[in-house]
DNA sequence: ACCTGAACACCGTTCAAGT
DNA sequence: ACCTGAACACCGTTCAAGT
């Protein structure tokens, strides 16, 4: 069966907001990309907003998903490669990325749902890595969140260019992630 | 002497950045605030984005400042006090600090030059804590990098949410720098 | 050099009306 | 229940003109 207006809406405005930011993403143009009128949206979603959350949690859905995967490989390691699919994941779709942790006016339950169900998966990750001797102990969710933070952090740095970018002290994300899990390492 | 037109024009744009965010800084109001007309600004800015760079610019400024200060302390407590500075005025300036590490769709060489010193100060706190001990060696702009990217990482997720707010894993950015310096002193 | 007022194209949102 | 077309208020930007 073919998309519903409610599928095509979302797929539409992520198209817009991979092309041109949020901004890029109007009403008028969702609307005309979707075959409906430039307010039949307001049918599905009561603003702009919405909208713009139900991108963000069709995108951190599959993202929990992307966790799932690596939580085939042994354990020692899953952590790491999850890690590094999230900043290859954030640097090539940067405004997906900057749209999921944006600042939201009206919090949307989808969207939180789909955040907590990202992060639980990781805090399962971790809690092996552990059990495997690989990460130290302590809370799980503190160190998930100390590991996801440093990520984070090292991705969103990098996409407003405030991480050296040349010389000697050049690091990327994925430098520092190796970093930080050396660091644990010798804890 | 009073406030130029250029110095009005951006306190007025920081002023209404910090009631409603960037889409509430519309030159209309900010050259009503200023005593001009709605397009007077384009006589000092070539749009919109260049007046929210120079707010930044002016930001960062600032920033580097307060860097200055945590110098003064002992050099093994130095970096971790600007850190939780750099956390308490992200927290407390939120949209600022959106707005600095945002995307721009044109760089601003003075929003460059700006992050750059406040980058270089912070390598020098981290250098001289090196030498004292209080971090492992190797090479300082990367460790700095290490150490920022943790800080803002958690910052960035604290203001969306994506930080596990209750129950026992419960952790804010200032537990996290803690747990990340504790991680680097064993090593 | 700096500023103004009018104008243009565009956008989010609302509303009355249609099926 | 879902959609349309007209309309409203608002905004960034441009332009001709003023001092």
């Amino acid at each position: 069966m073919r998309p519903s207006t409610r599928e095509a809406l979302v797929g539409a405005a992520a198209e817009l907001l991979d092309e041109g930011g949020p901004e890029a993403v109007t009403l008028r143009e969702v609307g005309r990309r979707s075959g409906v009128s430039h307010n039949a949206p307001y049918k599905h979603f009561a603003d702009k907003e919405a909208l713009l959350a139900a991108v963000a949690a069709q995108e951190l859905g599959r993202r929990a998903s992307s966790l799932a995967a690596a939580a085939e490989q042994p354990p020692d390691e899953a952590v790491r490669t999850a890690m590094h699919g999230y900043v290859a994941w954030a640097l090539e779709n940067p405004r997906r990325f900057k749209l999921v942790y944006g600042t939201w006016r009206t919090g949307s339950p989808e969207l939180a749902t789909a955040a907590d169900s990202a992060r639980s998966r990781l805090v399962g990750l971790v809690t092996a890595a552990q059990n495997a001797g690989a990460l130290p102990g302590g809370d799980p969710e503190r160190l998930t969140a100390l590991i996801l933070a440093l990520a984070h952090g090292a991705v969103d740095l990098a996409l407003s260019g405030h991480l050296a970018r040349d010389g000697k002290g050049r690091a990327d994300p994925d430098d520092l992630i190796d970093d930080l899990f050396g660091h644990l390492a010798k804890g």
